[in-house]
DNA sequence: TAGGGTCTGGACAACGTTGTCAGGGGCGGG
DNA sequence: CCCGCCCCTGACAACGTTGTCCAGACCCTA
């Protein structure tokens, strides 16, 4: 026996039906079952029927990798981001998810976890891929590598934070304008000494909420005095540390303003521990879930992650659909929720 | 000009160059430029050094399309879930992603949004590109859809819920015993009447609780009357008017077992708002977030998601690896922590 | 210096699909 | 009745990579 039809690749393990054995089986010839399976015209129901029926009882399904590498075009789109199971990059993540599904693509993701090595291979990997476009929210502030890629037309947006060196669509959200919303609103309710607390100074959201905080004070007339500026990490070791100096240091603070969710749950958690000495006022950047649930509820500066999401995916699909006019930045409005921790008044 | 070397894939827009590119330029063979590229033995450095410059010239990045194509392999994995922005589920599908990566594999995912067809439309677009495995969180009850992919060799696990009428290697919570021992507990702070909410019942985890609380009840010999127990949606709407029903009905309840996180959230939610009537203990299935910073804190019985979507992973990677022993079902323990809630006496 | 072994490099086919093109058969009109 | 057109179908090349295989160069030793 030496290449009777039934030694064909469908018949070793492991190994799938192609349209060349369901041809076989339906007595067709190659091209007429890529018809079928494409939905293409100019097949006669009958042969259409003989096709599938050989395709149900093979088993056959497409070989995507080929059909891309045929086409050009995979279907696909990479997120990156800092953390998939992080409570505010889920759901961005889920509407970029959404505007892909609604667009037949599928969504590669993967997290950075804020290393910018780490970034760099997964964008690579996303590329090696060929997917269509790229969103990103970057750990690294250098994006040059990118360069080649977008040249040979892959889409990419940028959310959350800029790019670095290289000049493409940005969606993010106005955290300049919401700390300085949130510190004003602390500054409305009499407080004078605030402090901040933010992620590390690198982080472009970070640099910008600082900057808001010392816009506030400034348009204040309000001094900032150096100890109550705390960036750094999020660990909540550092982060108590860092409240604990301000509250108890030479110029202690009645008010605090907390750089993200993950500062903010853990100023929470070390004011209530402190209840029993003054009241201190907490506004927060980043809404959770369940901070009006806490008592007093808890006063934030909210953004929209998913609206961050379906505004940059619906970018990139704008683009793919071969709009080229110049790079956009976006910068979509924060909100002050008023809850309650906000409007404690000074001691 | 009819077909000058320039005017290769690599001079059109949106073309990029191919390995032929690389090796013209460097003035090497095609299969010089693979080797190089992968990493293989037997070249000169000097070759090497050369490639690598026209690479770096060019920004050739090999097209992992024809690699897969080729070697027959994806070195990818899917994951399919209810919804990657759930907080149950983002650090299961993290955990996956990071056993992913170890691996050296890269993930795709997907939400069904507990749509049965959803579900296998993208389970069938996941084998269409030929991942390596599926992860799966069943939306639907027949999985026999798998059966060919099965076959073809894709290795698959399903996690949190079991699968439909197919043997596969299954990593479940234990669902029965964990809401045995919070009912339990409700019991033993002398509570007699105790109301269940939960998911809809075709829901295996849902099931599977209900199940536990009529355990812990039977255990105790107490009674289950009809309107304690309540199994749908959990849409807040539904779920309050479910819970007012248990507590003004005719043999009002004194504690609530909540079936999972979010009918928890909206259980505190009401609860809350009735503070002035008798209190009422609740003790939740799944942990969450800030859970310890409410007041009461909030007692549950918790699961550990990510140690969930590890051991899938894990599971995955071991029969990838080649081990072919019969489909396994692993059932993590459960734990309950006690926080404030569950502690409440009867009234 | 010749012979054998090793090391480097390249030609070629194959992976499974889709686009191109051409051929055959049926049908309608002249 | 014949011609021409259209519809259906299939043969073939190409997508970009990797595995196989072979040829030539180089080196060492006898």
């Amino acid at each position: 026996m030496t290449d009777s039809p039934t030694d064909t690749a469908s018949s070793r393990y492991g190994s799938r039906p192609t349209m060349k054995d369901v041809a076989a089986r339906a007595g067709v010839g190659l091209k007429t079952v890529s018809r079928v399976v494409n939905g293409e015209a100019g097949v006669t129901p009958d042969t259409e029927q003989r096709v599938r029926e050989a395709i149900l009882a093979l088993g056959f399904r497409r070989n995507d990798s080929a059909r891309i590498l045929r086409k050009g075009r995979t279907s696909s789109i990479g997120l990156v981001l800092e953390d998939l199971a992080d409570p505010f990059y889920a759901p961005l993540s889920r509407a970029v998810e959404e505007v892909a599904r609604a667009h037949g693509t599928l969504l590669i993701n993967g997290s950075s976890a804020e290393e910018p090595a780490r970034e760099q291979e997964l964008v690579l990997a996303f590329c090696a891929r060929r997917v269509d476009g790229l969103v990103i929210i970057p750990a690294s502030d250098d994006h040059r590598y990118l360069e080649p890629e977008i040249a040979a037309g892959i889409a990419t947006v940028f959310v959350d934070r800029p790019a670095g060196r290289i000049d493409v669509d940005t969606v993010l959200s106005d955290s300049h304008g919401g700390a300085r919303d949130g510190v004003a609103h602390l500054i409305a309710q009499g407080h004078r000494r605030i402090g901040f607390v933010g992620d590390h100074p690198q982080i472009h959201t970070a640099a910008e909420r600082l900057r808001g905080y010392r816009t506030a004070m400034t348009e204040a007339s309000l001094p900032v005095h150096g100890s109550w500026v705390s960036m750094g990490s999020t660990d909540p070791e550092r982060v108590r540390t860092a409240i604990g100096a301000m509250l108890d240091g030479p110029e202690p603070v009645t008010a605090l303003f907390a750089g993200n969710n993950r500062v903010t749950v853990t100023a929470v958690r070390m004011l209530r521990e402190r209840a029993r000495s003054a009241p201190v006022a907490l506004v927060g950047f980043d809404d959770f879930e369940l901070a009006d649930l806490l008592s007093p509820g808890i006063t934030v500066v909210a953004q929209d992650p998913a609206e961050l999401g379906r505004t940059a995916a619906e970018t990139l699909f704008r683009r793919l659909e071969g709009v080229h006019d110049a790079p956009k930045r976006v910068e979509l409005p924060t909100r002050l929720i008023v809850r309650g921790s906000g409007e404690v008044p000074p001691a």
